[in-house]
DNA sequence: TCGTGACGCACC
DNA sequence: AAACGGTGCGTCACGA
């Protein structure tokens, strides 16, 4: 613990000596770029480390950030969380770090993939430690915050800006972590799978776009959210009100609602896993267009609400002082590799319509572009498949739902489904249950689907061999994913999802060198939101769609690029 | 009071 | 023969 300046000297001359560091902070809070300030600096090797007041002064954050330029390289578990506190904090940019860190959240996403509730070791700090290192250690690291928080009696979240930054039993806690992310380097890369070895570098520079996109943000309109704020609230309470008057108190509660439902007659024959009666939207639209008063309030009253406080509410509260959102990208999330965007979650907005997108702006001057790719899944399935058919209809150009629809003698919006489902990995009950058919009739199409796309059926029944005999597939990337052996079935679909995520990770770091990067707002798995000068819009999203687009075995992964006006909700109206 | 599982729902 | 994949998050309800 560098408790005086003068204990400095004896840091520099350390750090000297140790050109490998692994890197940790600590905040007093997860909002990097709104109000959350930097506590303690760590640096680390795999036995000893030293840990930085920084929030005591700017010696010490001169010292961190000096330690950060000139390390020669850095180890950090979520690299991108650490690196963003440095950039914003400490004045260290994002550039002069990511290209010389190793993340060991990264490698053990490559050693696997699977959440600890998956069956897999998990991807936190403590999880690894127990996994790699020593249970009992992790189990004391992890207890020390808990039993810390409690004497100071705060929340664990709480503790980090409560603490006193002397805490012997914090700074212990701190310097841990630098000690054990070196040692988990160490760990995890050699259990890499050799497929996976060239994917190390390639997902550092994946999660470092991703990174530089996060630091940006996304603008957001003040005014239009305040106002929606209003509306939705009006709407809600107007709603909650109806059904008070009609004997519901908390339309939140799935379960009163259920009660309150069947009092007025109503008989609910679905059943959630746990055996209680399901009152979800499908019901309560079903019961609200027979006429249902109370089941329309309900409705009514749940989505303004989910509205306000998901999105209007969260938006407003997780801006910045410019009125930008930084959005956590975790380029290296699902355990197929996919991205999720938390903080809020904007792969998830509503985009049936406008409202919710309409928030989100262009800088000033410019407009929102996005580019995606076209049926991005099945042109992976039909390149990874080699099936005739299927790269046959995407050579020409013919109508692929069309001729499901056509081989099956069903609509063309069953088409359509049937190709979508097989993607997921879903069969006939699935079908049914999404078209409304007959359960007969979807067994007879997704026969027609196998006997019309031979090439896919054969691979789907490779893949699953694999999965049966392995426990998992590998990509054509490297990528090891494992599957559940009683769930063979799913190992098409995470070959599809996978190899989807790889050709957007490969567009984005071909995009990074061509410069395009600062136009990039977000991922969302298919398709790349970016804001454009307006005078160049459509030379500059062609680019970004001519970096996107790839040739994967034969088959044209195709783009589309599409432009609209200062709003994102302006390509959804 | 806090953490967690169940549930529902937003997306690709 | 049969098999719906991957997320994040708000609320309620419950148990420690």
């Amino acid at each position: 613990m560098v408790e005086h300046e003068e204990d400095l000297d004896s840091f520099a001359d350390w750090v000297k000596r140790n050109p490998v560091l692994g890197y940790d902070s600590e905040s007093t809070g997860l909002d990097t770029f709104s109000g959350d300030k930097l506590r303690l600096a760590q640096f680390g090797t795999h036995r000893e480390s030293w840990v930085l007041p920084a929030e005591r002064g700017e010696i010490y954050r001169w010292y961190a950030a000096r330690t950060l330029v000139y390390a020669e390289e850095l180890i950090c578990h979520n690299a991108t969380y650490d690196l963003l506190v440095a950039d914003k904090h400490l004045g260290v940019p994002l550039e002069s770090t990511y290209h010389k860190t190793t993340d060991t959240r990264i490698l053990s996403h490559l050693v696997d993939p699977r959440a600890a509730h998956e069956g897999g070791t998990g991807h936190g700090l403590e999880d690894l430690t127990s996994a790699y290192i020593d249970r009992a250690v992790a189990e004391e690291v992890k207890g020390s915050v808990r039993e810390m928080a409690k004497q100071l009696k705060v929340t664990k979240s709480a503790f980090f800006a409560a603490v006193d930054i002397d805490h012997p039993g914090f700074n212990l806690y701190a310097g841990m972590d630098p000690v054990l992310a070196s040692l988990l380097a160490r760990q995890l890369e050699k259990r890499v799978p050799a497929s996976a070895r060239r994917l190390i570098l390639y997902e550092h520079d994946v999660a470092r776009v991703c990174a530089l996109m996060e630091r940006k943000g996304f603008l957001v309109d003040v005014p239009y959210l305040e106002q929606l704020h209003e509306e939705l609230l009006e709407e809600q309470e107007f709603y909650e009100d109806q059904a008070a008057t009609l004997g519901l108190d908390n339309v939140n509660a799935p379960q009163q609602v259920a009660a309150a439902l069947m009092a007025s007659g109503v008989e609910i024959t679905g059943r959630t896993p746990t055996g209680k009666p399901r009152v979800d939207k499908r019901l309560l639209e079903q019961l609200a267009n027979d006429g249902h008063e109370l089941a329309a309030a309900v409705m009514k009253a749940k989505r303004a609400s989910k509205w306000r406080v998901s999105y209007v509410d969260a938006f407003l509260d997780l801006r910045d002082s410019d009125n930008r959102i930084h959005c956590g990208i975790h380029s290296l999330q699902a355990r197929t590799g996919r991205m999720s965007i938390t903080r809020p979650a904007l792969q998830t907005l509503p985009s049936g319509e406008h409202m919710i997108r309409s928030a989100f702006l262009a800088d000033a001057g410019e407009v929102i572009g996005s580019i995606d790719y076209a049926t991005m899944e099945l042109r992976v399935l039909a390149a990874l498949s080699g099936d005739r058919v299927m790269q046959e209809a995407f050579a020409s150009g013919a109508d692929l739902h069309q001729i499901t629809a056509d081989a099956a003698g069903v609509d063309r919006k069953v088409g359509k489904l049937s190709n979508f489902q097989r993607v997921y990995g879903g069969g006939a009950r699935a079908l049914a249950e999404a078209t409304g058919l007959p359960l007969g009739t979807c067994e007879s199409v997704g026969k027609a689907f196998d006997s019309t796309y031979t090439g896919v059926a054969a691979y789907s029944k490779r893949l699953q061999q694999q999965a049966r005999r392995d426990g998992y597939i590998t990509t054509v990337t490297g990528r090891r994913l494992p599957v559940d052996r009683s769930r063979a079935y799913s190992a098409l679909n995470y070959m599809i999802q996978s190899s989807s995520r790889d050709v957007l990770g490969r567009a984005l770091i071909s995009m990074d060198e061509a410069g395009l990067t600062p136009h990039l707002r977000l991922p969302v798995h298919d398709e790349v939101v970016a804001s454009l000068p307006k005078s160049q819009a459509e030379e500059i999203a062609a680019e970004i769609a001519a970096h996107m687009r790839m040739e994967l075995r034969g088959v044209d992964i195709a783009t589309d690029a599409e432009l609209g006006g200062r709003s994102w909700g302006s390509l959804y109206i």
